[in-house]
This record gives C-alpha cells, sequence and structure tokens, in this order.
DNA sequence: CACACAATAGGTGAAAACACCTATTGTATA
DNA sequence: TATACAATAGGTGTTTTCACCTATTGTGTG
C-alpha cells in the first residue's frame, strides 16, 4: 500500500480489511505531517507499527517520534539492506535507531525511552495509559488492545498502585502531566 | 488572620475552623507565591474568594490570575477606599479589576474571561470541570462545592451534551487541552 | 536458581459513574 | 414577555469502575 500523504493513507487503511502491520511514516509529508499520522495511527490501529522516516537526524525529532508511538526511525539515505533490518527489528517487537550517514546506531531502547522519560512504565503500560485518556470504557480499550478486560483491569490496579492513584480520572491527569499524551 | 507567605497561610487556614471568605493574595510573596497559593486555596478551599495583589499590572498576570481563580486583582497603591470597593465587589460574587495607578477598571469580568477563553463555559461549570480533573469522586466533589451529588450529576451531564464528551476521563482531557487546570 | 514482576485472565461484590426522568428558581436575552 | 438555560435537586435503573482474590506464563536479575 502507498500513499502520498497522511490522510490519503487513512483514507486506504480505513476502507481496506487487511491493514498492514508496519507505516513507513515520511515526517516532512504535505497535508498530514509523519508526527500527526503516527499519532493517528497509534490511535486508530495501536498495533500498526510505525516506523519515521526522516533526512535529518535530530535527537529532539527522534525522540519525539519514540514518544508519539514509532518503534524506528531511520534516515531517508540508508542503504535498502539497512531498512530490511528495521523493518525484521521492528516486526519483532524490537525498536530501531539507524542513522544512515554514520552507520552507527547511537541508542538503544532503554537509552532512548530512559527511565526518565517512561517514568518506570513499561511499553504496555504507557500504551494503556495512552488509552486511558480518552473516551474509552476499559472494555474498549481490551478490545483495542486485543486482550481480556481483566488484563486491563490488572494493569489499571498496577499502575494505580505504582502512581499512587486511585480514579481513571486520575490516570488521564498523570497520563498528561508527564507528557504521555500530546495536547 | 495575617500570613506572610502562602505556606503560612495554608498552615493557619488548615488550623482554625472559621476560615476567612477572602484572602488578599500578594503575587511576590516569598516561599510560596500568590499564583500557587491561588491555586492552592481553589482546590483545598474553593469558596474562597481570593484577591490578587501586585505592585505591576500586567495584562498577562492579570489573566492568569484571573485564570487561577482569583475573583479580584488589584495593584498595591490603590487608596483604601478603593480596597474597600474591591473587597465589596468580591463579596457580592463580582469580579473587579482595578488600576490605581490610573484608577480605570480597564477589563470587564466578560471581556476578562472571554467567551475564547472560557470556551463558553460559566465560572461554575469551569470550576466543575476543574475539580473533575482529580482523583476526586463527585460525591467529594459535591462536597466541596457544598451542593447535592444531584446537582454535580446535573453539571457533568450538561457538560457532557454541550461538550459532546461520553466519560469523565474525556472531560479531564478536555479541561487539560483548553487550558483549565494547570499542568 | 530463586525472586520479582509484567502480562495474561478469571471470580465476586461494592462503589461510582452514567442515562434517563422529573421539577423549581432565577437570570438573561430575543 | 416568552424562551432559553443555568443552578438547584430528587427518583430509578444500568453500566462501568474499582477492590479484593486467585492463578499461570514468561522474562530478567541478583
Amino acid at each position: 500500500m502507498e500513499a502520498v500523504n497522511g490522510d490519503d493513507l487513512l483514507n486506504q487503511l480505513s476502507i481496506c480489511d487487511a491493514y498492514p502491520k508496519i507505516v513507513l511514516s515520511d515526517i516532512m509529508m504535505p497535508v498530514m505531517n509523519g508526527r500527526e499520522l503516527t499519532l493517528t495511527i497509534k490511535k486508530l490501529y495501536p498495533d500498526i507499527k510505525v516506523i519515521a522516516l526522516s533526512s535529518l537526524h535530530h535527537e529532539d525529532i527522534v525522540i519525539d517520534m519514540f514518544r508519539c508511538g514509532a518503534k524506528g526511525f531511520i534516515t531517508k539515505n540508508v542503504e535498502l539492506e539497512d531498512l530490511v533490518k528495521a523493518l525484521h527489528a521492528v516486526i519483532n517487537n524490537q525498536y530501531f535507531l539507524f542513522d544512515g550517514e554514520n552507520k552507527n546506531i547511537f541508542s538503544s531502547y532503554h537509552a532512548i525511552l530512559s527511565d526518565k522519560t517512561r517514568h518506570g512504565l513499561t511499553e504496555k503500560q504507557i500504551q494503556f495509559l495512552q488509552l486511558c485518556a480518552s473516551d474509552l470504557t476499559y472494555k474498549s480499550i481490551a478490545e483495542r488492545l486485543q486482550i481480556s478486560p481483566r488484563t486491563v483491569d490488572a494493569y489499571r490496579d498496577n499502575l494505580f498502585e505504582k502512581l499512587n492513584i486511585k480514579s481513571r480520572s486520575g490516570l488521564v491527569l498523570y497520563a498528561v502531566q508527564n507528557g504521555f499524551i500530546e495536547l
């Protein structure tokens, strides 16, 4: 599947029944840029992995894209074999970060999303937290994440205890205040 | 009751049983400044009216203080009779804004908190919305606002319809996204 | 190799949230 | 002066949330 911009892709996704597992998202796209696209995909299709594509390699942008939900980040001048590596890594639930020019992976998953930004939360917990900040019921969240409502209960209870929070509203606030969701 | 700074005042408030109806809050206080104090008072004692006191009169500060929950704003060089006017206005549930130097009230309640910043919400609705963004149950919110839980239900239902929101989490998000609560 | 803990998921019951309904009072505004 | 709507508050019933409990599987760490 190919699309000229973010809107286009979302349209294609909404009418197809077997949507792709990975999306390459160019940050500099017209109409809807890669950042927005990544956010939207994470919202509507949380199981799709996004690899951000950029000609520039600024650390700020990289971190931002990972925060937006991207699983990989590569510069446009990478060799084809490196792109393949990225695809493999991401399919295998790994994070991928590759600088085409220097060809060095400058930061690992844990380094990028350090405890400082992750607040000691796992990726799943963060994903759940992000979905909490919405009108969705826990039941709907379970469907989105394709897990049992019971598991979602457990996620919530864990976070409640870990973060010393007593209600979902508190979770939403926590998510916002700590930058886990975009405003 | 008099206090040298915000912390001091909050301590005094916490141990007294008949707390004051109005607090004059100097923005430039040490330890806890007037802005934080106003926010904290609004959180802990929402029925206390706060009049912000500042030597400077920058519109940004004024608007910020009103957003923080202040009901009045006066500069320090006002005459005593003007301060009395402010107290009267605020007691009567009016907003008060007075520039001691120019002695002109440059903006009315509606002008300051225009529909643009208030998003068409009344003061009560905003106050409720702000309390929603917490761990408090609606029951506790009702106690804070000293109204029936039923009234709180009505507030919620009204906002749900008005803002096209379906859950409290949605309200929290709305509050945050539209600047009704501080992060 | 234990130990901790995340991820998974089921059961039960209480509390809170939400969806409808009704109604009165007051204050704006067309 | 109607009409709209905020603020107030009560009734009833469903759904959701939350608080406990149990348990297995997997992964990573001291």
